[in-house]
DNA sequence: GTGTTCACG
DNA sequence: ACGTACGTGAACACG
């Protein structure tokens, strides 16, 4: 016997949020709603019904707040209740402005199959038949019943309206219609009531009846789709892995314990189960493609290498270099999951004989290009060189070129910037459960290409579990980005910034090798004579570079008065040697030493060694690493060359722009600071900044109470290090350390500062409030970083926890509003058909290789896009120069 | 692999 | 009574 059980949603919610007691998930999110909702739910679904849905009335969240006074933690319930439901994949049915009851009531009288109808509300008693039931829930004693209805109880309808019209119980005005029959009769035979209270009640409010039969008169002429496909209900599939994930995040997983609710297991072998599938023809390949672009949804893995060319040097016996030339193909092929009814059998898409290269890179832009399209992948930033075509490339901003694209990779980040790992074994492990062997577990150090060239089919079936885990993961990344209310970053901002990162590696930097060589060399000389001389003042030669062996020499050979300690010694750190660098002639060369001999091996040697064939340097930009938010750079790390000392500074002079351009170099003046203006709605900071004047005097002139012509160096200097520490997440201590002063002193000006700036003290309170209920800090645009250390009992966990939550929302902001600027310059510059180049972040700073024909329109692009990221209370200022180096341009 | 140091924002 | 400024990456020494 199918039956259609209809869920009124909102009455249910609210039932289940007054009787169960508050709870929450470890954010601090309120969960008893939600969670006596599912218990209703699973109840139901315990009986198997056929066909299920939920129906809402879909009200803006404020709408109904206003409307109908429910409480904020009530109402925060309402979308992520409707997220779980979906994860479930219930049918859920609302219409914006219409009641439930019409809802409910039109489905009712428009289908012919049973019905039962779910709900605390008893206005539903009108639509009780033989054919539809009208279950009210009744909870009492930690129980949840329903009590069924199969037929409306005599005259209910008009005892609902005489009861509201005339607010007397539903009994009285019962009892009244079992005796007249009809509201009508009850008028006519007026003078015969006994009781003079109603008698009057019904004479004030004769004229009002008619509306009330309005207002509680169950419509069923309302336009509206109800699909019963889409209730059809799977009862095995309810927990699906979305759904755990979300309720996982809910802290609600595992409470549920009814039969048939078991988890949706992943009962899969990825060794025994996934088959890839060899594709031998191009029609075959445009088949595959066609499916997946059809079912709007696929996973790829890209292997591509190309054949050893010209880029690797090979020797003749006699010594000679010689360019080695590898006849071998170049390889090149996909690992497709979803085109093809089994996702768990994956297409083997590769070049040869038909399938050229240019055909399957056609085949895999267009599906990424396709309408209603979503391509799972991983670190895609890897892949571009070979998914985009050099038209697309050309044409395409980097919006557009991604909006497709579901990089795995990216989301996960996004859901938790914490984790070390972003490996797709680490991934599927987490949201799949399904565990399989690392990569290096397999194939040891070498890259897929070597690992393909020497073990082909092992390799193409790692790839081909690689791109099943894809494909089954999208989703649950997606729900739970959704859950965080993340997509907006994720779509608009992080993936279209996949591209900007892939074309300024593609790009790289302009270096002059000999002049990096000649500048390590002009460095040999001190670093000798600076050796000789320590060496000889400590009376034997020693490893100079070893912590260890220096502090041994320093503090117990030589006996220097010794300060810090670290965990395995004596501190041998600048800041220990600086204090006795006047004294001691000895730990004045050893600093200097130092100096040079970082100069020498990280930055002259180091960089040396990631000067490619072209004489350029491609750093690798990661999005993945940091906890705020920003990007990193590695190999080599090009965000950390020398600026403060001017020796180390001249490294800049041998980063060079191309033939025909120049550098140009725009940094955020003060972001961060600015951004904490602006968060925390500070009138006097805000103030200080639309004075247009230096920021640091301002403040010293402030806290110092002095006229700001008359504030010293030194006042200067403190206000500065002030403004710094609050960016950190000041604590005295920390402060004294930076300004050499006592804690005493150092809370002193913390102190006069929050003074100051009253709004800054109560914003960074706030902040900390936040993250402690939340569990998470996040950005304005919604970045979130979990800060697990405030559940610490540790002191000093705790404390950084702190300092986390002051810091880490600026700093990322101050990241997102970069990294939007980043995407803009980007799509303006192509847009405007400009060649001229992005190729180098730092933090707060953007580097243009500027063709020598575009520098005005590059320098409005690069400020405009700069100063109007987003808006902030205060202008985002930027300084912007040129020059023939990057020396030249900062 | 971990710790120390130091380069940057 | 704790012992710190926030975020990174690379080189080097050492177990």
């Amino acid at each position: 016997m199918s039956r259609i059980v209809l869920i009124d949603g909102e009455s249910i919610l609210q039932k289940a949020f007054y009787s169960v007691p508050m709870m929450t998930d470890s954010t601090g999110f309120h969960t008893n709603a939600i969670y006596g909702f599912l218990n209703v739910l699973f109840k139901i679904v315990e009986e198997k019904p056929e066909y299920l849905s939920v129906v809402f009335e879909s009200k803006e969240t404020d709408e109904q707040k206003a409307s109908q006074k429910m409480p904020a933690a009530l109402c925060e319930q309402i979308p992520v209740l409707k997220d779980v439901l979906s994860a479930m994949k219930i049918y859920l049915v609302e219409k914006a402005g219409y009641k439930v009851t019409d809802l409910i009531g039109t489905i009712a009288a428009h289908s012919d199959k049973d019905l039962t109808v779910v709900s605390d509300n008893r206005d539903f008693l009108q639509l009780a038949s033989e054919h539809v039931k009208v279950s009210l829930i009744v909870t009492g004693g930690g129980k949840t019943e329903f009590v069924n209805y199969e037929a409306a109880p005599a005259h209910f309808c008009e005892s609902l309206v005489l009861s509201k019209a005339l607010g007397i119980g539903e009994k009285t005005a019962a009892n009244l219609l079992d005796t007249y029959e009809s509201i009508e009769e009850l008028y006519a035979h007026i003078d015969e009531l006994p009781q003079k209270s109603i008698r009057e009640k019904l004479e004030e409010n004769q004229e009002n009846i008619d509306s009330y039969r309005e207002v509680y008169r169950i419509n069923s002429d309302i336009e509206i789709d109800f699909s019963e496909k889409r209730a059809c209900l799977d009862t095995g599939s309810i927990l699906t892995l979305e759904a755990d994930t979300c309720l996982r995040q809910l802290s609600l997983s595992g409470k549920f314990e009814q039969e048939g609710l078991e988890h949706q297991t992943p009962a899969i072998n990825l060794d025994r189960d996934i088959k890839v599938v060899e594709i031998g023809t191009a029609e075959d390949a445009r088949h595959a493609f066609e499916v997946a672009i059809k079912a709007g949804n696929a996973a790829v893995r890209i292997i591509y290498a190309k054949a050893k060319d010209s880029g690797e040097l090979g020797t003749f016996a006699n010594g000679q270099m010689h360019l080695q030339v590898d006849a071998s193909e170049e390889i090149f092929g996909c690992l497709l999951c979803g085109g093809s009814e089994n996702e768990r059998n994956v297409y083997l898409i590769e070049s040869g004989g038909e399938i050229t290269v240019s055909f399957l890179q056609e085949q895999i832009e267009q599906m990424l290009l396709a309408d209603q399209m979503t391509v799972s992948v991983f670190d895609v930033k890897n892949d571009y060189k070979k998914m985009v075509s050099a038209e697309s490339d050309r044409a395409l901003s980097a919006y557009a070129l991604t909006k497709n694209i579901y990089d795995c990779k990216i989301a996960a980040y996004l859901v938790n910037p914490l984790k070390s790992d972003y490996a797709i074994t680490d991934i599927a492990d987490e949201y799949l459960h399904i565990q399989f062997e690392k990569w290096a577990e397999v194939f040891g150090k070498s890259d897929p290409a070597s690992a393909y060239r020497g073990r082909r089919k092992e390799c193409l079936a790692y790839l081909a579990k690689e791109a099943y885990c894809l494909y089954k993961v999208r989703p649950i990344l997606e729900a739970a980005l959704k859950q965080n209310h993340m997509e907006k970053l994720f779509r608009e901002l992080e993936m279209p910034l996949t591209y900007v990162l892939f074309d300024m590696e593609r790009e790289g930097i302009l270096v002059k090798p000999e002049e990096l060589k000649a500048y390590g060399e002009a460095l040999s000389g001190r670093i000798r004579e600076l050796e000789d001389a320590i060496h000889a003042a400590a009376g034997e030669t020693f490893n100079i570079n070893s912590p260890k062996q220096l502090g041994e020499i320093l503090f117990e050979k030589m006996k220097l008065p010794d300060g810090k300690k670290t965990k395995t010694g004596y501190s041998t750190a600048a800041e220990v040697l600086e204090k006795l660098a006047a004294e001691y002639p000895i730990v004045k060369d050893i600093l200097e030493y130092r100096g040079l001999t970082k100069l020498k091996s990280t930055y002259a040697e180091g960089l040396a060694a990631f000067i490619d064939a072209d004489n350029k340097i491609h750093t690798n930009f990661n999005q993945t690493i940091t906890a705020t938010g920003r990007l990193s750079s590695t190999e080599p790390n090009l965000q950390n060359i020398p600026m403060r000392m001017e020796l180390g500074r001249r490294i800049r002079k041998v980063f060079i722009p191309q033939d025909g351009c120049i550098f140009m170099d725009a940094d955020y003046s003060q972001i961060e600071l600015r951004v904490l203006a602006h968060m925390s709605d500070d009138a006097q900071l805000i103030e200080a900044y639309r004075m247009d004047e230096d920021i640091h005097r301002i403040t010293a002139s402030k806290v110092f109470h002095t006229p700001f012509e008359e504030v010293t160096d030194l006042q200067r200097r403190n206000a500065k290090a002030v403004n710094f520490g609050i960016v950190y997440g000041i604590s005295s201590f920390g402060l004294s350390q930076d300004l050499s002063i006592t804690p005493r002193e150092a809370k002193e000006y913390i102190d006069a500062y929050f003074k100051t700036y009253p709004g800054i003290k109560k914003f960074l309170d706030q902040m900390v409030e936040d993250a402690k209920d939340k569990g998470y800090c996040e950005t304005m645009f919604g970045r979130r970083r979990p800060v697990p250390e405030l559940k610490s009992t540790n002191f000093n966990q705790r404390s950084f926890g702190e300092r986390v939550a002051m810091n880490s929302p600026i700093q990322g902001t101050a990241a997102d509003i970069i990294k939007y600027a980043m995407v803009h310059v980007y799509d303006a510059l192509k847009k405007k058909g400009l060649k001229s180049k992005l190729i180098l972040q730092i933090h707060d700073e953007l580097l243009i290789e500027t063709r020598s024909d575009e520098i005005e329109e590059v320098r409005s692009v690069l400020s405009h896009e700069m100063q109007n990221a987003c808006k902030l209370a205060v202008d985002l200022e930027i300084d912007l120069h040129t020059g023939s180096d990057w020396y030249e341009a900062k």
